[in-house]
DNA sequence: TTGAAAGCGCTAACAA
DNA sequence: TTGTTAGCGCTTTCAA
C-alpha cells in the first residue's frame, strides 16, 4: 500500500481529472455532471459532486475557452471609467453582459488613438467575444475597421465612426442639442456660448468624437436658423473642466459676454460654473447656464440645473444586447439604437422675454 | 500543383502553425520569435514578423495562459463603479495593474454578500491573477477566507474583513472621522449628527463596513471625548441618498435640531444636502454640513462644502501594487497600507464661537 | 539556433 | 449512460 499524503487544501487547485478519480467515474462523465450537459446518472452525478466539494474544485473556464472558443468575456474601451457617464454607462454594460453570463475587462482609453490601439490588440489577444468601443477619434480607426474585418463583433457607443460597419448605440446628440438652444433662444437668449470639445490627437490634430461635434452642430444649426451670429470667442476649443474655466471666464469678462452658456458634458458643464462662480456672477440673473447629462449633483447646485439628460446605464444594457445579439447572429444587419434623451427644466435658464 | 485558396482576411485567425509554416520554420521557432523567448536568428525572426504581418497574426492569449498558468487578468469585486468613489478607486486599479501588462474584470456586488459570493466564484474560474475586493460585509466572508486559502492572491480595499490574513489598503477612516468632529466641536458645536451606513444584509440582518463603521466610531469617540451625547435619532440607519434625505430631513424638522451633519460618504453627503435644501436651511449659518470623500461637485455647491478628501485614485494604484508583489512573492509577510486623507476647509461649516 | 513532442484542462465526437 | 480519444493553440523541455 503506497503511503497517501493528506491535503485538506490542495495546493494546485484539482482538476476534472482528480475529481473524476474521487468519484470512480470517467473524466468525460465528470466533465459532464459538473458542466450540465450530456447525459449523466442521478448517481454520477451525486458521486462527481460530492467529490467535487470535497477537492475544492472550481472549474478551469480557461481550458474550457479553449476548446469552446468563448471566453464568455466581454471588452469595454472608454475614455475614464472616472467620468461619472462612462461609469454609468459600464455599469449598464456589465448589468447586460452578467445577465447572460458574460462578464466585462475595461481598458481606459483617454481619448488617445494609441490607447484604444493597444487597448483592442489587448482584448483581441484575449479572445473576448465581443467589445463595446467609446471611439477616441473620427478618423484615426483603421484598427477598428480591421477588427470588424476580421469578424470582432463590435458596438460603438455614445459616439461613432462614419462608414464603419457596426452596431451603434447613442443618443440624439444633434437633435438634443438643437431643440435645447431653440428653446433658449425662445426665451429671448441671442447671445449664447458653446465651448467645444478638443481633445489632443494622435499626430497633433485634434480627435473629432461625433458624440460632441453633433451637439455643438445642433447648437449652431439653432443659432443660425434664428437669424444669430455665433462669434467665435463664444466656441472656445477647450479639454477638460479647468481648460473651459479659463476660456468661459474670458468670454465672461468681455464687452460681449454671453447671456447663456452650454456645457457640452459633465465636466464642461462643471468648468463653466467654476468660471462664473470665478467671476462672482449670479445664475441665471447675469448669467444662464445649462448642460449636457444629468449627473447627482445637477440638483445641489443653486440655482438647480436645466439639462439634457442621457439614459447612460440603458446606454450600456443596449450596447450589451446588441453585443450579444451580434455574437449570436454575426450576419444580421447592424443596426444603430437611438435612445432619447430628455430636457430638464430646473432653474439655470433665465427668461428675457419676463421683465424683472 | 494543389489548388491555392487565397483570402486576403483569414477567416478564423491564423495560429502559430499557420505563421510557421508562411515563414518555413517549425511552431517552435515561430512561437520563440513572437514571443520574444528563446534564441532565434535575425533571419527567422525577420521571416516569422513578415509572415505574421501578412496573416493578421494574433497571439491566442488563452491558449498561452493554459500553458503558463497566468492570464495577466486581475478581477475587482466592488459595490459600483457608478459610485464616484469606486469609479476612482477602480481607475487607479486599471492604470497600477496596465502598467505591469495586466487588464481587469470588474464585478460589481451592490455590496450584497450573494453576489460577492458569485463573482468571486467566477473570477475563480477564470483564474485571474489576483483579485482586489471591497468586502461586502465584515461578517459573512467565508468564501474570502476559502480563497485565501487556495492561495488566491487578494487584496482589500477601502474597508476589511477583520482577520482576513491578506494584504489590505485603506485610509484612516477611525482618525480622519475622529479629527475632523473634534473639529468641529471645536468651533463650538455640540449638535453634530452623522447617519449610519446600513446595508440590505445577507440573510437580513445588516452588512457591516468597517470604513464606515470606523469613520461613525471616530465621530462617536470625539463626541464622547468632548463630554457631548449622542441622540440615538442622530445616527439613523439608512441607505443611500434618498432614505438619508429622509432622515436628516426628520431631524431638521425636530426641536432638537442639530448645529451639523457629517456625512460618511459621498452619497450620504448629497442626501443630506437634499434635505437641507428641503427645509429650507441657510448653510452654514442654520445648519453645517461636512462630508466624507471630495467627489467633483464639492466646489460647486455654496457654499463649497467642507470635506476629508481620501484618495481614491492612490487606494487602487496602491492596491494593483500590492497584488502584483502579492503575485510575485505569495508568502511575503502580510501588509496594510494606511493612505493619508486630506482636511478640507471651505465654507459649509460655522464657527458658533464667533458672535455674528 | 532549431525541431519534435509532450502536455496544460477541458469539451466533444464517437463507440461501446 | 459511460468511456476513449482527439484535439483547442500555445510554451517548454529535450535532442539534434
Amino acid at each position: 500500500m503506497l503511503p497517501v499524503v493528506q491535503a485538506s487544501v490542495p495546493a494546485q487547485g484539482s482538476s476534472i481529472f482528480d475529481v473524476a478519480r474521487e468519484a470512480g467515474v470517467s473524466r468525460a462523465t465528470a466533465a459532464r455532471a459538473l458542466g450540465g450537459y450530456g447525459s449523466v446518472s442521478e448517481e454520477a452525478r451525486r458521486r462527481v459532486e460530492a467529490a467535487a466539494a470535497k477537492l475544492g474544485y472550481s472549474v478551469n473556464s480557461v481550458a474550457r475557452s479553449m476548446v469552446t472558443g468563448q471566453t464568455m468575456t466581454l471588452g469595454a474601451l472608454i475614455a475614464d471609467v472616472s467620468n461619472p457617464f462612462f461609469a454609468r454607462v459600464i455599469r449598464g454594460f456589465t448589468d447586460g453582459a452578467r445577465s447572460a453570463g458574460y462578464d466585462v475587462v475595461l481598458v481606459n482609453t483617454d481619448e488617445t488613438v494609441d490607447s484604444e490601439i493597444h487597448g483592442l490588440k489587448v482584448l483581441t489577444e484575449k479572445r473576448v467575444d465581443g467589445i463595446l468601443v467609446a471611439p477616441a477619434s473620427e478618423e484615426a480607426s483603421e484598427h477598428l475597421a480591421s477588427a470588424v474585418d476580421h469578424g470582432q463583433a463590435l458596438v460603438q457607443v455614445d459616439r461613432f465612426v462614419p462608414g464603419l460597419d457596426t452596431d451603434v448605440v447613442v443618443v440624439n446628440n444633434y437633435e438634443s442639442g438643437y431643440q435645447a438652444v431653440k428653446r433658449v433662444i425662445a426665451i429671448g437668449h441671442t447671445r449664447i456660448a458653446a465651448p467645444l470639445q478638443r481633445t489632443r490627437g494622435h499626430d497633433g490634430h485634434a480627435n473629432l468624437i461625433s458624440s460632441m461635434l453633433e451637439r455643438h452642430q445642433g447648437y449652431r444649426d439653432a443659432m443660425a436658423e434664428a437669424g444669430l451670429t455665433v462669434p467665435s470667442a463664444y466656441t472656445p476649443p477647450a479639454h477638460g473642466r479647468s481648460e473651459v474655466r479659463t476660456a468661459v471666464a474670458g468670454m465672461l469678462n468681455s464687452a460681449d459676454r454671453p447671456t447663456a452658456v452650454f456645457g457640452l458634458d459633465d465636466s464642461f458643464t462643471l468648468g463653466i460654473i467654476d468660471a462664473v462662480y470665478g467671476c462672482d456672477l449670479v445664475v441665471p440673473d447675469q448669467v444662464s447656464i445649462f448642460g449636457f447629462d444629468d449627473t447627482e449633483w445637477t440638483t445641489v447646485v443653486r440655482p438647480p440645473l436645466s439639462v439634457i439628460a442621457q439614459p447612460a446605464y440603458d446606454l450600456g444594457t443596449c450596447a450589451a444586447q446588441a453585443l450579444l445579439h451580434r455574437i449570436h447572429a454575426p450576419d444580421a444587419p447592424r443596426q444603430t439604437h437611438v435612445l432619447p434623451t430628455t430636457w430638464i427644466e430646473r432653474g439655470s435658464i433665465r427668461d428675457l422675454t419676463r421683465t424683472g
